[in-house]
DNA sequence: CCGGCTTGGTTCAAATTGGAATCAAGCCTC
DNA sequence: GAGGCTTGATTCCAATTTGAACCAAGCCGG
């Protein structure tokens, strides 16, 4: 095998790259920061909140949402138990599937959501979305969006 | 306190948050998978490999690589010691401030960051760099290099 | 209807993380 | 030069995360 020297990043490769990681983990940081003090959430906690609320019936399938979340199946089982114990999502049996879990979120955890929602937006104004111009807001949504669909998709050629 | 409604996110907002929640994820979670598989790496232990080989003397001192690599002092210092029992890196103590430490990358760290450099780089590139245009590479850098530099200084308005 | 493969979720153990507490050492100010 | 605040790093502990193993339960082809 002849061991081909890799193509590395150039300058402005490189700069999207240390950007791209930068940022990813300030935002992350600040956004769980947020939430665990003003909320006393973590941030994947927010999240199952926010993707049950919006979905039918308030609930979801676990693996549904665990794909939502980017999450791994146990790491939502753990979550997810949580949550419960915090009277924040129940779980239901699915009936079309006998080994199926539902998670709804309870009224309860609605009214947690309500209440965390607006200090959320806000952090993820001032890290974010308030800190881009409108174009460069849209030219982040079209790049992220391609890498996302990309990723999710089995990387058709 | 009045309790104003908070300025919620439009359409195109909520696009680029949600690319941006997906992307930071999915990106994350392959690259951990790349390193685990092809170098038995961490992408956090990755990162002190390149940040120490980047530096002068191959060496840099705790508080300033937990700050580089955006995480907890803790985090980092249990990093360094797993990387110092592989043979990868290696403590000593700062000359000019007796409490200091210096992290410093030893031959053998260098040799296993070079070779995991090209399959992590090509890593880097299927999921985020060869994904986007040269132009939204651009737009991708500038818009995430400033939320890097606002949410490093201490957010001057 | 019966093995055999895939799916859906949970359980388990091991690794990682992060914050608070700790401890030593630098840096002042008075 | 003594007391008091800040800094640098580690230790400790509780929470979280992940993959592997596991246990049903569906879904076939023969």
């Amino acid at each position: 095998m002849p061991m081909e020297e890799p193509r590395w990043l150039d300058d402005r490769e490189r700069a999207a790259w240390i950007g791209f990681l930068s940022a990813t983990n300030l935002v992350s940081r600040k956004l769980e920061q947020q939430l665990k003090d003003d909320a006393a959430l973590s941030h994947t906690q927010y999240e199952v909140l926010v993707q049950l609320s919006a979905a039918p019936d308030r609930s979801l399938r676990m693996t549904e949402l665990a794909e939502r979340l980017v999450t791994s199946k146990s790491g939502l089982t753990y979550q997810v138990t949580q949550l419960e114990r915090a009277g924040l999502v129940a779980r239901r049996s699915c009936p079309s599937d006998v080994r199926g879990v539902i998670a709804e979120l309870t009224d309860r955890g609605m009214e947690v959501l309500r209440e965390a929602a607006p200090g959320h937006v806000a952090a993820v104004r001032e890290s974010l979305i308030d800190v881009l111009t409108p174009e460069q807001l849209d030219h982040l949504a079209a790049g992220l969006g391609e890498v996302s669909r990309r990723l999710r998709g089995c990387t058709p050629p």
